[in-house]
DNA sequence: AATGAATGAGCATTCATTCAT
DNA sequence: TATGAATGAATGCTCATTCAT
């Protein structure tokens, strides 16, 4: 039962299949989905109780244990809708046309300001991991380096062409620069000063000057 | 058993109370930080149980209580041995003669280097910041913010002397390199090919590139 | 997936309401009875959830609750199967010609043979008659106690005309002999070396034996 | 922790490791051991809270988890208690010096005289052997095996010896005698008219005589 | 310095049942 | 006739902590 609302995960903005009772006008599954994350984020995995979700949720407990497995089954879609939105992103500015230096930059400015947009996902996927069934965890971590892959070709590519040095490598970046990406959830505050966007303009530059190459003295 | 923290953690109570019983010959309450550091480094803190703690430290529920408060004492011990030690290493390379490019350099790879060597320590700092007590929380993060500040004014210096860029925010710079250096847990492992010295000084050459005065055009 | 009292159920709706859906061409009445006769006798009426009988019957709980106005219903309904199937099975022997010993004797090869064949309604009738409402359980007794009391007054006929032992009271036999029968489903197996009906041979041998009158010294 | 408990299984009644508070003034161990065999055997494992046996013994949860690993743990004990004392009762008989039959009726009795002390014991025994956990199941059953083996070749020996009749194999009659022993929880009433030593030689009475060898005609 | 029995609040989860459609 | 979302009470169990000794 409620592996098929699970499947339905994909469209589960596409609305509709409740009447919006207290709490929001948002689907269920939605709402729980909305609840968990900010929760999640704030309190941590295991310091949040399915008794908080459901009533910042405004749904019952039975409700939403009809939508989903368990509170881990509620992590594991956080992470899968994670994992699917930064893969398609990373896919895009890695496709596109023109050299390899460019679609580097726009690719970290992209995945910035991404994770400062969703910066609760941010905070939950680096902070737990490990709650995750070792199964779940094989899985995303899967996902995870596929992404890793799929940027570090990219700084390869740069170094064959000699547009980036070649002395340090390509994975080493990789790690260097997600380190950052990834840590952004501990120190951004939306209220800040700098957007997002200027974040990642800052951040793109100082990957892109580590990767000149070494000028010869 | 004992780990480099936690022997430093017995000390510090100036000379052994117990005289070490089942479980090691350490004083137990070294064998208590220590049990809990690679613990809470593994499974987090909310899942880590007092029970299992003592059951590794070979010891019962009763002693831990002897000589912590609580659990979250145990956890607020391993966060000021964090910072103690983090704070003393960068004080002794920021206060180094030399240029400051030197001394930024040495201070990167020194605290790779030595997050390496307590990769625990630095799993759970980042992991387990939101369950510390909110007056605990805002103790440690003033203390990490006078060890951040404490690194932005060399990178300021350097950039008042001109031998850094100065297009980028001394404060971002930091943000930057630590959010790597942060992110090591998530993927270094000791039986990597690369110790942690190596690592470093890839790290701190990316820093250091980065930081490079932009070419004219 | 049919059971023997399955069918019969269904067809004391006469005839078919369903026309067969998923899961199997019998009506889903018969269906629900037969899936909960197995799995009451498998695991036991409080172990088993309705979402289980409903997933083993291949309908919807929606569909049960149609049919049947609780679980416990369900479990009634199969205790008046059971208690109907005795009844007239008891009935037709003690009420056949011939002389009292031949009638017992046939009468309890029957209700051994007959056990045998529903061996999970016998199961359920002696493990789960705690379960049933209180009402519901004193009606269940007062069919049984009917039910045994026929057979006891077939034994008292043998006393009295001499042809049992009368040193030991009737309903005391009865309760001796119907517990053999009734921890039949405690240790035969189908597939034994041994017919229910060769069972019942022994058995019935060995209460006529056991009745047989003292022999002077 | 409980496992300790566990283990003192034995000298549960030797008395003295808690001063006796709420509710009575026997170790809380024994305490809860007795509540919840007299609730298993009145409303079934199933359907008896562990909330139900506290309250019933005067303890709190926390503290009956401190004895038992689990409400599986209970009825455990309660299984090993029952097996223990059968099996001692019985050997006492079956060592006996004196004629086979005499050792076997002294059994029979025996056994129902307990079986009928112990009542509450005997009704769990048949009713939740399958609310076991596969493993333990297994343990009982291997255990109880060897108990009728036990009794099966005391009757094996009488008919070598010509005093039993032969011609019914003797595991069938130790099925059809412990049937009726098993099934006393069913009817037997302790305010009934006949005591259970009286209940034990009538049983024992119909053994015998249905053993007694077929008089040639 | 250390024990271990005991507490009590809280946890994730299950489940029979209802009801609008 | 049948669906499936939703309920809400109850369940077995865990856990940090206390306290008399």
């Amino acid at each position: 039962m409620a592996r098929e609302g699970g499947r339905r995960a994909a469209g589960e903005e596409a609305g509709g299949t409740t009447r919006g009772r207290a709490g929001g006008d948002e689907p269920v599954r939605g709402r729980l989905l909305g609840a968990a994350t900010r929760l999640f984020a704030d309190r941590g995995f295991e310091s949040t109780s399915v008794q908080e979700i459901v009533a910042a949720a405004g749904v019952t407990k039975g409700a939403m244990y009809h939508y989903f497995d368990s509170k881990d089954d509620l992590l594991r879609e956080i992470y899968a809708r994670v994992l699917r939105l930064q893969t398609e992103r990373l896919d895009r500015f890695a496709d596109a046309p023109g050299p390899v230096a460019g679609r580097v930059y726009d690719a970290a400015v992209d995945v910035v300001a991404t994770t400062v947009e969703n910066l609760d996902d941010s905070k939950i996927f680096f902070r737990s991991m490990h709650q995750l069934a070792p199964e779940t965890r094989k899985a995303v971590r899967a996902e995870r380096r596929r992404y890793h892959e799929r940027f570090r070709d990219l700084v390869a590519e740069g170094q064959r062409e000699g547009v980036f040095r070649a002395d340090v490598p390509a994975d080493l970046v990789v790690d260097f620069f997600f380190g950052s990406v990834h840590h952004l959830g501990s120190w951004y505050h939306a209220d800040g000063a700098l957007p997002g966007v200027a974040v990642g303009r800052h951040f793109a530059d100082l990957l892109l000057a580590s990767l000149r190459p070494v000028p010869e003295t």
